[in-house]
DNA sequence: ATTATAATAATAATCATTATTATTTTAAAG
DNA sequence: CTTTAAAATAATAATGATTATTATTATAAT
């Protein structure tokens, strides 16, 4: 993997900013100090950095994937307000102890997302911003 | 809300399936039956379903959206070999002990998503399988 | 400095999903 | 039974997110 200015930049990004960015907004902070960027360099680079495990990506229905910089096992809450993406600690989870369904599967991974409604949105003042604020 | 052979269809498809299908392979499963069915009623009817809270949907990283008639708490795995979309029973999980990140949550929904490979693909056989040998 | 490799910007293409619209069904009222 | 209004449909176009293509540029090893 040879180095580039652009994936360091894309990088960064997700690692400093707590709203687990999507690729768009990724897009959108790293165009600030890097113009020309593609938003395609952009996508290319999160997935190769999520391939080489230094990134997880987060899926929830009806939004678009979300980047996190943070590897720990930990779970995400999608504030169904604004559309934000926040951490939360892990339950205590017995994965050995789960029954599972079709016979045997081999386990590779676990994710647990919450939905609900964060902090700033139960605020009744920012009923109606959303990820564009931390731009 | 107006019945409908089509709504109607595709809500026993999905109830039926144990494969919790995608809205392509609904289409595909319908058409049997209904073979001048649209793609856009098949995607506009398993929404409205979910709406009413007959179907719930379920969304993985990289693979398009998936449904299921089982409204009960439960969870699900992805098989990453072949696609395929397992129930399995849920742990237990104490939310009210969750800690929470930024301040106050209130939580309106719990989804825990495992990721692995199903015995089917453990045995050898079938590799590259897909959800099509259910069609 | 030279050169092979990998990464980029720009753009086109794809895939999943949603919106539009003219036509057909449904079901309720006369 | 017809008539009629509302809702649903099929067909198709449009959108949005993501991925692929390609010619050019940057990286880093020789």
């Amino acid at each position: 993997m040879k180095y580039s200015r652009q994936r360091e930049l894309i990088y960064k990004t997700v690692m400093e900013n707590p709203i687990h960015p999507s690729a768009d907004t990724v897009y959108a902070l790293v165009r600030k100090e890097q113009p020309t960027i593609s938003l395609g360099t952009v996508y290319r680079n999160l997935n190769l950095l999520v391939r080489e495990g230094m990134l997880q990506k987060i899926s929830f229905p009806n939004v678009s994937d979300h980047f996190d910089g943070r590897l720990e096992e930990h779970c995400h809450i999608l504030c169904q307000q604004c559309g934000r993406v926040y951490d939360m600690d892990s339950p205590r989870l017995d994965i050995a102890a789960l029954q599972k369904r079709p016979g045997h599967f081999r386990i590779t991974g676990c994710h647990i997302y919450f939905t609900g409604i964060c902090e700033a949105c139960l605020k009744h003042f920012n009923q109606f911003e959303s990820e564009d604020e931390f731009l």
